[in-house]
Order: structure tokens, then sequence, then C-alpha cells
DNA sequence: GCCTCAGCGTTATGAAATAACATAACCAGG
DNA sequence: CCTGGTTATGTTATTTCATAACGCTGAGGC
């Protein structure tokens, strides 16, 4: 990442085995029950951004698309994470123009992620917006989304630990 | 933007003759201050964001760069916008690929915005990121800059004013 | 003076995202 | 059924956004 980093690639492990295959069938399910689909190149996108050990870009994807390495084409992919961002199971990093999977349970149309300058990984969190909504209120608006990104250096990337 | 809108472009009106003098001199001062120079392309590209009615994207300021119409090469701009935002004076909206410049007093490592989705104008406010800072703080994280944009509608255009 | 280095101009290219249009699958109502 | 509306996909091409790389210049320290 931007700072130079002689730590181990990502601390965010992605799912394999049954743990994705869990992943991908609850989100099957939640599809089922909102009359959404979860058709083939979806699930496709769903699956590598669960298997990924940190964002990923949507070239990454396109390129990790094909299981015989065939890439996609990029309207696949981007039609694929939009559909995901709108059902909440995805969310894309602005600043790093990158896309992780979301890793909280109810999904909401909030998003916060602490981002680590060093190894990459950008961790979710549970964001408390009361003051940031209530100056928005104060201030005459009506407030439909809000994206926090910080950025810094997670645990293991500090320097005195 | 996103929405279709029938109101009048943004209400966020740039500023010109005195007060984008005195804006661009303040600049100027703070920098003689701080031994940083306000190059020509640095003092053009910020004369263009303030007297812009709203965020600008990269390829606007290229193409208005020149007096008399000729536009600037990209790395120009964008080294520009690199240097003015370092120096506190412009800031990057990520989720608009946009610049703005700098309206709060004092220059921080923060910047948290209420972009309307109607009109496309966006205001910085001061942001409390006390409860944010206390989460990240509390998982091990080193924040070391925050970014927050909140998007909804204005005053100007909320359906029941 | 002369060296260093930040800043600039320029060319070229890389990376991210979408426009546009044709085709195919889903599914509700007759 | 089958037919018509809607949703999703495939494909080609293009647009938009951003940076790499390289050489030149000018300001300021020694």
């Amino acid at each position: 990442m931007g700072v130079d980093c002689h730590h181990p690639e990502s601390a965010q492990p992605g799912l394999e085995g049954l743990a994705l295959a869990d992943a991908v069938a609850a989100a099957a399910n939640k599809c089922e029950r909102t009359r959404e689909r979860l058709t083939p190149p979806r699930r496709r996108v769903l699956e590598l951004l669960l298997e990924a050990d940190g964002p990923m870009k949507a070239y990454d994807l396109i390129a990790a698309y094909g299981q015989d390495g065939e890439p996609a084409k990029p309207p696949t992919v981007y039609r694929a994470l939009d559909f995901l961002e709108r059902l909440g199971f995805a969310h894309r990093i602005e600043s790093l123009n990158s896309y992780v999977p979301c890793r909280m349970e109810g999904s909401s149309h909030r998003a916060a992620f602490l981002i680590c300058e060093c190894c990459g990984t950008a961790e979710e969190f549970e964001p408390d917006f009361a003051p940031q909504f209530a100056a928005a209120e104060a201030a005459g608006y009506a407030v439909r989304t809000v994206t926090l990104e910080a950025r810094g250096l997670c645990p293991a990337c500090k320097p005195e630990a």
C-alpha cells in the first residue's frame, strides 16, 4: 500500500471450503426471501470477494472470473457488483476503488471501514453516526446513506505493538 | 445528479472579484509562513476551485485551465491538486471523483461532506469523529485520516420544504 | 559559482467505468 | 400454453480518470 511494509500480506483470510459454501448459501437464502435472483455471474463475483484476502479491484475480479482463466467482460462484473451492493452483500471502498464482501450481520445502507495503509486490509465496523446525523439534520439535510473510511495502521502494522 | 431534479443548478456560488482575490491571498500567506510555494499552476487550480459553483472534476479543471481556452496537461492539474490537498486548501470527494476548495477555517486531515444527490452541491461540515475514533482505538488501530461522505438531499431539494 | 532538488512540461500509457444495443431467461395474465 | 413485459446477460466500443517516465528549469543552500 501507500507505505512500504515488511509485514506479511493481509491479516484478513478469505473463506474457503465449507465456510465459503455457507456464506454463499446464506446469501442465496436471503435472495429467495426477497424475490431477488442470485444469478451465476452474481454468485461468481460474490464467491471471488469472499475468497479474497482483502479488498479486490474490479479488474482483479474481471481477471479472476473464469475458472479456466478466461476473464469476464467488464460490464458483467460491474453489474454484479451493483447488485451485490444494492442487496448489501458487498461494499465499495471509494478511496481504494475496491470492493469487499459485507462482514456485518444486519445489512444496512451504512458502511464504515478501518483501512490499513501498510498491509491493505480493510476492516468493516459498525459505525455510530449519531453526531454526524444530528449535524446533518440540523443543517436541513435529509441523509440517505453515509460512508466513512478511516485510514491508518492496523494493530499488526503499528510500530510499537 | 443521480436523481432527476427540477431545481436550479447548485446553491453554492463560487467566489469572484475581491472575495476570490482575498481567498487566494490568504492561501499565499499561509504558504509563505510554512515555506511552501504557491506556484502558478497551483494558484491557477486553486482559483478555478474557488470560482466554481460546486465540486469540479479533474478534467473540468484541465479544460478550464488556460485563460485562452487552452487546456492543461493532466499531470499539471493532478500535481496541483496533490499539493492543495496536502496543504489543506482542497479536498477530494471520493464518491464523486471531484474536488472542492476547503471551506473550513482550521485545516486538518479530516473532511466531511453532505452531498446533495439532487443538485450536486457538496457542503463541508466540521465532523465530530469521537465515537468512530473510540471504536478504532478500541480495535487497536492508529487512525491517521478520516473521510466521511453523507449523501442525501439538501434543504433546497427536499420534497416538502 | 555550483550543486541539489522540488517543481514543471511533455509524451505516452495504464486503470476504472460506462454507453449502447442485441439476445436470452423469467414469470404473470389471459 | 403463449405472449408480452420485465429483468438479466453478452458483446463491442468508448469514455473517464489517473499516473509513469524523462528531461529541463529555477530557487536556495553551501
